[in-house]
DNA sequence: GAATCATATGTCCATATCGGAATATGTCAA
DNA sequence: TTGACATATTCCGATATGGACATATGATTC
């Protein structure tokens, strides 16, 4: 088997920078492809693919207008994202004040600090 | 250009859900390889791998205890991915009591509702 | 030193990526 | 109809993946 595919759920497809981009710009509102792609100073095919993998995982909503494609932010499968990782917000946010972590760490940087075995 | 390394980032490297569960995992406190190993039900090359890229991303970090190698949380780098995804909270949050959105979806389903053309 | 346990690395395969270039589809305007 | 504009799709190449399998490295015990 090979990596999972952008368009298996919002984790994969949110890996990918670009689309981060573009979400971050459709949450200013509804914006047509061209807008996008010359905001984003991409390829216009490049910019169509990106939201194709957004589509296909549930992140944009399209409405056509006229011969314009307006797309739109659809945050709802980031909540998935959202509620996974703000269980691991005291893991950043906690202070070291335990001893017993504090002197496990200083012995790791002793022994990570490469004597010549 | 392929495809951006799953070393890349956080974001990149917990698009995978093993390595999701694995930090769930040891969310639950330092834990050797070999415990990983049975409690995931995967191939102990794979593990490593995983823990691998994890190391790089700095998502987790090894200590030496005689043959076996203890692993062990760091949230930090998931903290970019929640500050990104933070923002997005009220898109999936909100009420949708603003009319003209609530017309804008109606008229959507209803072109999308495929009569023949 | 030899055997054993714990972990890491290397090779192979099938698959999917992102990007670029060219082209297709679709809509409006003259 | 023809042409211009907006967007999507297809084909290509380079790259990296996750998994299976085999093997290497490293520490411990005998």
């Amino acid at each position: 088997m090979a990596r999972a595919a952008t368009t298996a759920d919002a984790f994969n497809a949110v890996a990918e920078p670009r689309r981060r981009q573009i979400l971050d710009l459709l949450a200013g509102g509804e914006r047509p492809v061209n807008d996008l792609v010359a905001r984003l100073e991409l390829a216009q095919p490049l910019v169509s693919k990106h939201l194709r993998v957004l589509r296909e995982v549930g992140l944009v909503d399209v409405r056509d207008e006229g011969r314009q494609r307006m797309y739109r932010l659809n945050g709802r499968p980031l909540k998935a994202i959202h509620d996974w990782v703000k269980d691991y917000e005291q893991s950043w946010t906690q202070r070291f004040d335990r001893l017993d972590v504090v002197l496990e760490q200083l012995k790791d940087m002793e022994d990570g600090d490469g004597s010549d075995k």
